[in-house]
RNA sequence: GGUUCCGUAGCUCAGUUGGAUAGAGCAACAGCCUUCUAAGCUGUGGGUCGCGCGUUCGAGUCGCGCCGGAAUCACCA
């Protein structure tokens, strides 16, 4: 509409005042609700080509409209604002295509689709995940939903960080105090289990220190020379040196957590097409260094250890291998990177990363520039925010990270508890009941992190909790109960919806201001997916929840008596729960019709 | 100190490419369940959009300078 309606603009102000005008002087927009009309035309901007009052210019351009286009049934002038009235005819049309369609992505497809990358989630095999790899999986999940809707082909992948000196602890612990138990025959999830080790290592670890300083060390000195840290180093050494033991150790330690992670992606409803490990890309790694080497776009220190100097690009020196010829860390990513270029060649990487690494992939890009990548443009860093707590950032050493698994369970309890207190479901079985259980908890989690601004850092305060009520998941979640409820009583009395009875129905404002909600849904997901903008969609969500909630109230839907009117409603109901359902889909949250 | 990001109601957050009187929720108070699900709806109170200058018809939004906060600047990942 916007699109037709934003030629006859130009036309018109073509055949006014004689000018070629461009795109973007046509400034169409939503009219605010306090005014009349559907679009608003921002008059200031071909005030030089009219040469006149904002208010004639309106006018001219608004009598123009009326009578070239059908569709513009009035219009007014409010200061420079001309606001334009569609005909009801016009949005009964519009509304008719949108119910009758099934896929609701079809007006959002891309012109060219892309091949890309999303790489999230991206655990350490050390420790379980906690609330900010939460964050992390949702976005990234989230972000696969919303560019495929949109015709892109995208591959969720997950980089797993399963080499280096941390894993080394949490073997060395369990060798040394683990006495053979097992995630088997201990009860405890996988990469519980394994994280509890690497706890137990840093404790002894940490004895050991403040022995050394007693005697005499300093605290470095101490750090260094503590027969565990020198017990595990030994063992990264013969791990790189391929030492059968310890690499079924590692092999072994490193499947419990496996298997404990996968666990905690299914309840959150996540998955991968591709994972990766650095235990493999940081071989690629090197050799991509050693070769840039000889072409001396590296240069070699005195000790040894090989270096990229970044300063012409405003960036520093850069270590790529270590010393002892190691790699580290950055010399694994250009790995991981030429890997999957080689297995996909994509047009697009997104690095779904902390913002505390935002120095660390500037450097990857710039560095994969200068080696000569030129597809480097394409790795794209989707920085997210830290999530706090309200007295600031989660602290391992204080006992205060927030366990995902311990809060995907409090958050069903919840739900539980919040459902039981109403007295809802009573006529569902246990198993039943679970699963909507499940599905309100992961939802009010779901939604309460996809909400926020990507880029934003974000406040969890685990004490008041997440809430149920207000601008929450499960708000929208019963408001679509609510229409599927709707659904179901209509279908006992016998009422059905008849698509040819909607053409002659004369809606009433408010049910407009439904409709308009309804028509943004397709430039909501287009602008999420350009803008990688979950929370866009979610926002949007709500607003429509809350827009169909005042309906709700306001009419009866099946209590009224027009039948025509009783139609169109529970067409308005229909579309809205179909846009929610689609919507939410888009964010990974799914939706009960019942609660 | 350099770089990057963030500052909107008491709290948690929205706010389209600059547009009309800056919005929700939570918390507080007052109403609404004989009526399609009250996880809801209606109303009241709550703001120098960190501060200042600039750009222009118009700035929460763009630019510059301050103030405040966060991250990062490792032979950790």
């Amino acid at each position: 509409m916007e699109i037709v309606l934003k030629d006859k603009i130009k036309e018109a102000v073509k055949v006014l005042y004689n000018s070629d005008v461009t795109d973007n002087l046509i400034q169409l927009q939503e009219t605010r609700k306090d005014f009349k009309g559907d679009f608003t035309l921002v008059v200031f901007p071909l005030l030089r080509f009219s040469k006149n009052t904002p208010e004639q210019t309106g006018k001219n351009i608004g009598n123009y409209l009326i009578k070239y286009f059908p569709a513009v049934s009035g219009f007014n002038v409010i200061k420079g604002f001309l606001n334009l009235e569609i005909s009801d005819r016009w949005w009964i049309e519009y509304f008719a295509e949108m119910s009758s369609g099934k896929n609701l992505f079809r007006n959002c497809q891309v012109a060219n689709p892309e091949v890309i990358l999303v790489e999230y989630s991206s655990p350490n095999t050390n420790k379980p995940l906690h609330l900010g790899h939460i964050r992390n999986n949702l976005l990234g999940y989230s972000l696969y939903r919303i560019l495929s809707a949109c015709g892109h082909k995208v591959i969720k992948t997950n980089i797993v960080n399963d080499r280096g000196i941390h894993i080394c602890k949490s073997m060395l612990a369990w060798q040394k105090y683990g006495d053979g138990e097992t995630p088997q025959s201990s009860g405890i999830k996988g990469d519980h289990f394994v994280g509890k080790y690497y706890v137990k290592f840093e404790k002894e670890y940490k004895a050991q220190i403040e022995e050394l300083m007693l005697n005499g060390q300093s605290e470095i000195d101490a750090r260094n020379s503590a027969p565990l840290i020198l017990e595990a180093r030994e063992m990264l050494l013969k791990w790189e040196s391929g030492d059968k033991e310890v690499v079924d150790l590692w092999k072994m330690m490193n499947s419990w957590v496996y298997s404990g992670f996968d666990g905690t992606y299914k309840m959150l409803g996540v998955d991968f097409d591709r994972i990766y490990y650095e235990s493999e890309t940081y071989i690629t790694g090197k050799k991509i260094v050693l070769s840039a080497l000889k072409e001396n776009i590296l240069f070699r220190n005195n000790d040894s250890s090989i270096w990229a100097d970044l300063s012409s690009e405003g960036l520093d020196q850069k270590l790529l291998l270590r010393s002892d010829g190691t790699a580290v860390y950055m010399t694994q990513d250009l790995g991981t990177a030429v890997a999957r270029f080689e297995d996909y060649s994509f047009n697009k990487t997104l690095y779904v990363v902390g913002n505390e690494q935002n120095y660390h992939f500037q450097v990857l890009r710039s560095l994969m520039k200068k080696m000569g990548y030129n597809w480097a443009d394409g790795l794209i860093h989707f920085s997210y925010g830290m999530v706090e707590l309200p007295e600031g950032r989660m602290k391992s050493r204080e006992g205060t990270i927030v366990d995902a698994d311990d809060l995907i369970k409090e958050m069903k309890d919840t739900a539980r508890e919040v459902s039981l207190e109403l007295g809802k479901l009573t006529d569902y079985s246990e198993e039943e009941k679970e699963d909507i259980f499940r599905k309100i908890g992961l939802g009010a989690l779901k939604y309460f992190i996809l909400k926020v601004d990507p880029r934003k850092n974000m406040i969890f305060n685990p004490v008041e909790s997440i809430d149920f009520n207000g601008n929450t998941g499960p708000f929208i979640q019963y408001t679509f109960a609510r229409i599927k409820s709707v659904f179901r009583k209509a279908d006992q009395m016998g009422i059905n919806l008849d698509p040819a009875v909607i053409a002659n129905v004369r809606p009433g404002i408010k049910e407009i201001d439904l409709v308009k909600l309804l028509r943004k849904f397709t430039d909501i997901v287009s602008e999420a997916a350009s803008g990688y903008s979950p929370a866009l969609i979610a926002n949007y969500c709500y607003d429509l929840s809350k827009e169909y909630n005042q309906f709700y109230h306001d009419f009866s839907i099946l209590g009224e008596e027009d039948k025509v009117l009783r139609n169109f409603r529970l067409y308005l109901s229909k579309v809205t729960s179909e846009v929610l359902f689609s919507g939410m889909w888009l964010l990974g949250i799914e939706m009960p019709e019942r609660m």
